[in-house]
DNA sequence: CTCCGTGCAAATACTTTGCAAAGCG
DNA sequence: CGCTTTGCAAAGTATTTGCACGGAG
């Protein structure tokens, strides 16, 4: 197990998605990198977002109209997602979040996370 | 457009939803109810779960390993998910949740709903 | 007769995977 | 050389849809 990162395709992904705040798909990494890397295909992309996810480089926000929705912005926040277009908006909160946190809850033996997403229209549509 | 749910087999599906806690899948529906209707199809469960969902009888909680999951509890609640074995158990919280609610946020219209779930290993896992 | 509801199978749409070739140390 | 990464195409999987048939009013 060496140190990774080393591949320039899965840089340049994680690159863009520390330079946008627009939560991508796969669908849209690939687009716009593709003009970079004439010769990128789309089985890398999500070959390597889950490769991320995995080492905790990005997270997966939540799943639009069927397709998976990354954040590389891993401090603890929320979501707001356009019902109409889609669009994924950050959301930060007072930290009043945090006593929603780990109640005891029947049935469950421990709670590492939590993910909230608020939902309703943005103001381009 | 008459009041309908005078469909057997959509009764029989939206029944099996109130018996159950268990957030199920399309799957897990079609299954259960497959000894009672031997000539039931898996198209049928799918039509029928977006029916009611479009005229709010149940509602989709989350994804869960790539399937959706229902709950027929509309009041407004909250989720766990077993990232074990993908268990979803319902969690009820104190109203104080109301107050993480519609706070004015950058980019958006209108927020009408959210969705809150803890994700962790139930106690079975 | 006219709709609504359904089985069945084909079609979608996103994502995953097998494999052989290319890269890198 | 050995291990990683990738393109490509095929496979997978959950879900949707077209169509013709069956049932209720």
């Amino acid at each position: 197990m060496r140190a990774q990162n080393y591949s320039r395709k899965r840089q340049a992904i994680y690159e863009l998605m520390l330079s946008t705040d627009s939560h991508p798909s796969a669908e849209w990494i690939y687009t716009s990198l593709k003009p970079t890397f004439p010769d990128l295909s789309l089985g890398t992309v999500y070959r390597n977002l889950k490769l991320l996810e995995d080492n905790g480089s990005i997270k997966s926000v939540t799943v639009v109209d069927g397709c998976e929705r990354y954040d590389a912005r891993i401090t603890p926040h929320s979501h707001f997602v356009c019902k109409k277009c889609g669009r994924v908006i950050d959301v930060f909160m007072s930290d009043n979040v945090d006593e929603i946190g780990p109640t005891n809850i029947d049935g469950v033996k421990s709670v590492d996370s939590y993910n909230l997403i608020f939902y309703g229209i943005c103001e381009n549509c």
